[in-house]
DNA sequence: ACCGAGAAGCTATGAGCGAC
DNA sequence: GTCGCTCATAGCTTCTCGGT
């Protein structure tokens, strides 16, 4: 193992800045075939959050140098050892999804972690170089908080369950839980104020969830409810996210993942949906399935109609085909 | 297993109060 | 006055626990 040539590597130095607010998510570039253990996602996204994208020297990796005692927060010091040694081997497949041809690149994500080296108080993570023109994109491939949104909310409790919801449907999830504690930090209420939940609710969350609900764009629909004990002892809050517009985006999301992993399969099961719910011709189905751009836009439109997004929509075929400028012109009688 | 009464906890509402 | 907050209370729901 020839390491000399590795250790004169460059590495862009990252300052530690302390309670980063924004954090970007990891939304639909990246398919890692190795899946991220809570800890370690929690890890990564210390790592991530520390990233500057527009900081970013494409050539060099990255040390991003995080304080021990940040860790100890929320990762016990005893299982950061073993984390970060399958942190270390972790490997992300990119897919490029532009070209017609089947294209990736596994990428090792970091090429170092150290943890407290010379007593630094520090955990050190050195990205691999190949991975820093992906981070550099943090700002457009990734799922980023919509910011005309936020500043158009009126309760600042708006802004952080927005972010809390975008969060978690950054990584595909409709059902969270937190603990009354953790949500009265996440939403930065001092510890006197709305001590009974009861006006944590009304003034904190109520607030919130209403003017999510009411946004004018892309409302979301967020509901909660007690978990276990409904009336005593409250300790933790579900929430849900039914919005069925989000809803969709996750699926077609999904649905991407799915293709980049296994195309094949997808296509299969695609021609089975057009033969069992649409009246499509032969042919028009061959030119369907034969266009990337087609089968994006009628499965996006399949998934609208599924989440009940065009509930005016009486000849679902009709729609679609016209969607997909698909409709029979009459070539020889034009007007 | 079931019942019922009292205890305990929760919700909704709104009065009260200080700050602006 | 309005706003933001706390606190009290009435009226619930749910839990506990002893009795059958």
């Amino acid at each position: 193992m020839a390491h000399t040539e590795l250790e004169e590597e460059h590495y862009y130095e990252h300052p530690y800045t302390p309670n980063r607010k924004d954090n970007y998510l990891p939304n639909r570039m990246v398919i890692s075939n190795t899946q991220f253990s809570r800890v370690e996602q929690r890890l990564f996204e210390y790592f991530i959050n520390q990233i500057d994208h527009n900081s970013i020297n494409i050539k060099h990796g990255i040390s991003v140098k995080i304080p021990i005692t940040k860790i100890r927060e929320t990762v016990k010091v005893e299982q950061v050892l073993a984390v970060t040694r399958s942190m270390a081997q972790k490997v992300m497949t990119f897919f490029d999804m532009s070209k017609s041809h089947i294209e990736f690149k596994h990428v090792p994500l970091f090429s170092s972690i150290s943890f407290n080296e010379d007593n630094s108080g520090y955990l050190e993570f050195r990205s691999n170089a190949q991975l820093s023109p992906y981070l550099a994109s943090l700002g457009t491939q990734y799922t980023r908080y919509d910011f005309k949104t936020i500043l158009a909310f009126r309760s600042i409790y708006s802004t952080i369950m927005y972010k809390i919801v975008k969060l978690h449907l950054g990584q595909n999830r409709t059902k969270f839980i937190y603990s009354i504690d953790e949500l009265r930090r996440l939403f930065q209420v001092e510890e006197k104020k709305y001590t009974n939940l009861n006006d944590f609710k009304k003034y904190v969350l109520e607030p919130a969830r209403k003017e999510l609900a009411s946004t004018e764009k892309f409302p979301i629909v967020v509901e909660y409810e007690h978990l276990g004990n409904k009336q005593r002892n409250v300790t933790h809050l579900e929430f849900t996210i039914v919005t069925q517009w989000e809803l969709s985006q996750l699926e077609q999301q999904e649905y991407r993942d799915a293709v980049t992993l296994n195309p094949s399969l997808v296509y299969a099961k695609l021609e089975e949906i057009i033969d069992q719910q649409y009246l499509i011709k032969k042919e028009t189905k061959q030119i369907i399935l034969s266009n990337a751009t087609l089968i994006d836009k009628f499965v996006t439109i399949h998934i609208e109609f599924e989440n009940g997004l065009h509930p005016k929509v009486k000849n679902k075929t009709a729609y679609i085909l016209a969607c997909l400028d698909l409709v029979k012109k009459k070539t020889t009688r034009s007007k």
